[in-house]
RNA sequence: GGCCCCAUCGUCUAGCGGUUAGGACACCGGCCUUUCACGCCGGCGACACGGGUUCGAAUCCCGUUGGGGUCACCA
């Protein structure tokens, strides 16, 4: 039998970073037996649908390479894949139910349920249906009509016996059927809920594995109930544990930023995105800016194979030792036998270390390509860059080496790139290093003065000249260093020298160096 | 509250009766070094508790505690 498994969210205009790992999951079952991996959409709650809301998931999918066999965008031969299209199905599957008696018209109204539901609850007694607004023949219903009541149609659970089945990540399960209360499938103006739609469109789709969030799994009796009473063969089922807050055991909510940022780790994964978006000269958009949804990451210039083998990684493992996953071996490893049952927390830094060590493996075209979208998306360089600006945009990227975790980093190196800009230099960096040190701007100017005399321009031209410069005047290298690079890039924190300088220029560097001396004696005069 | 689930370092995990309880991330030291970063070396650090079963429990059973999920005319 072919494995189908499926993925089915709502149009939140959201991708979830825990629905992401949901997705990864049933698509690795798929590929790896050779079935098909479909995509529906659940939108059964027309009230819920917010217009555009798909595109942001479908676009979140196609950039992580998790892409579907059937579904939006590709069709295929079960179509539609849009719930809210496929209401004729669910309707004639509750007449066949309701015909069958595994369900009834019910005209009670909300309240009154609610009522019975808190009667129930005050006494700590699980709840069960009176079904005293059940209509079963045509009489009750004219009856019930004449009050002038409306009628969902609910299922007619049963109230002995248990419901057994094998979870593959959980074990063998076992539900009593009455304490299950009877779910309406059908509400007052026909249109059908999740339960039914999802038991009639698993069928239909040939779903083979329902591999889904572990909050379903108090539904799987009542679908159960419901795919049985339709004889329908039953699926495979596999509930795998939720995505927890990072440090909690608490599911992780795309509505609860404000508490991350608490945590550190979190803060710092957020606080460096925001930096990105700060060289972006963006606003980033408050409501997708989370690192909980998928968008963030893309954003800020992730690469998707890392954010995939970390959420692998987050509630599975092959051994004790294997961690680097390619799709390749995801797809050969993976087996929902070795899922961990306990839910797992979601860790910032963990997720930073995959992606920098990703970041590492790339040869340097492929890391340059990265950043250089987000220097042109800066406004940095011009996408028909002359071939100079690109040379320099290169060996930046060359330069800076492992220092780019995310290729969103190289917009920390503003000072390579606005050469025009004056420099804002970093108040405590400039102090150290060029104020508070008595003889630093007297041998900058020496250097600045000995600038024009550099023969070769290249890095290993810029070292010959500042090592002979310190032979001539006597200095070590530490004495002059530190300020020099103050004075060039603003920042105590950098790259090698002699690449800064290289790809500075000498007239750029010259000038830089005048610029602070300036600064340096404006501050100087200021304060004394 | 009813029902259900879960429980090994801070975090992700290995372990499926006998291990000095292993690895990764983070953290802390040291080395390297023109700064930062990388890298290398080292360190800190866990079986929630109580009963059983057993010659022997992190591993099996029961209970306690703790944490979580779910109880819609949402999905």
């Amino acid at each position: 039998m072919t494995v189908r498994t499926r993925f089915a969210p709502s149009p939140t205009g959201y991708l979830h970073i825990g629905g992401v790992r949901t997705a990864l999951f049933n698509w690795l079952l798929a590929k790896q037996a050779g079935g098909q991996f479909i995509l529906r959409i659940d939108d059964t709650d027309a009230d819920r649908n917010v217009a555009e809301a798909l595109q942001p998931i479908l676009d979140g999918f196609r950039w992580l390479g998790i892409d579907w066999d059937e579904g939006p965008e590709v069709g295929g031969p079960c179509g539609p894949y849009f719930q809210s299209q496929r209401g004729e199905f669910y309707r004639s599957a509750a007449e066949e139910l309701l015909a069958s008696g595994a369900a009834y018209w019910d005209y009670s109204r909300p309240d009154e349920i609610q009522a019975e539901r808190a009667a129930a609850e005050a006494e700590g007694k699980p709840y069960v249906p009176s079904r005293r607004w059940m209509a079963e023949t045509e009489a009750e219903r004219a009856r019930f009509e004449g009050e002038g009541r409306q009628a969902v149609v609910r299922l007619k659970m049963p109230r002995e016996g248990t419901c057994a089945f094998d979870d593959l990540v959980r074990g063998q399960m076992e539900f009593e059927w009455e304490k299950e209360a009877d779910h309406v499938i059908q509400r007052a103006d026909g249109s059908c809920l999740y339960h039914l739609a999802n038991v009639v469109d698993d069928q239909a789709f040939g779903i083979t594995h329902v591999v889904r969030a572990v909050e379903h799994l108090a539904n799987t009796p009542r679908q159960i109930f419901i795919a049985q009473s339709l004889g329908y063969p039953l699926p495979t089922y596999a509930h795998l544990p939720f995505v927890a807050e990072p440090g909690s055991k608490n599911k992780l909510s795309k509505r609860k930023l404000d508490k991350y940022l608490k945590h550190p780790d979190f803060k710092s994964l957020h606080e460096h995105g925001e930096k990105v978006m700060q060289g972006l000269g963006r606003q980033p958009e408050s409501a997708t800016f989370n690192p909980v949804i998928v968008d963030f990451y893309r954003e800020v210039g992730y690469l998707p194979e890392a954010i995939l083998n970390y959420l692998l990684l987050l509630g599975w493992s092959l051994d004790d030792h294997t961690e680097d996953f390619d799709r390749a071996a995801m797809i050969e490893a993976f087996s929902l036998e070795r899922v961990v049952k306990a839910p797992a927390s979601f860790d910032p830094a963990k997720l930073m270390s995959f992606q920098h060590r990703y970041e590492m493996r790339l040869d340097l075209e492929t890391r340059y390509q990265g950043c250089r979208k987000f220097l042109i998306a800066a406004g940095w360089m011009s996408d028909d860059a002359a071939a100079d600006i690109e040379a320099r945009a290169r060996a930046v990227v060359e330069a800076a080496g492992d220092r780019i975790r995310v290729a969103g980093d190289v917009l920390e190196y503003s000072p390579f790139f606005l050469l025009d800009r004056s420099l804002e230099y970093e108040p405590k960096a400039f102090k150290k290093r060029v104020l508070s040190d008595a003889q630093a701007t007297e041998r900058l100017a020496i250097f600045r003065d000995a600038v024009p005399s550099l023969e070769d321009p290249s890095v290993a031209g810029w070292e010959a000249f500042l090592q002979s410069l310190l032979e001539r005047e006597g200095w070590s290298i530490g004495q002059v260093i530190h300020a020099l690079r103050v004075a060039v890039t603003g920042s105590a924190v950098g790259f090698g020298m002699y690449e800064s300088l290289a790809i500075l220029g000498p007239e750029v560097v010259a000038r830089r160096i005048d610029e602070t001396i300036a600064e340096a004696t404006r501050q100087q005069a200021a304060t004394s």
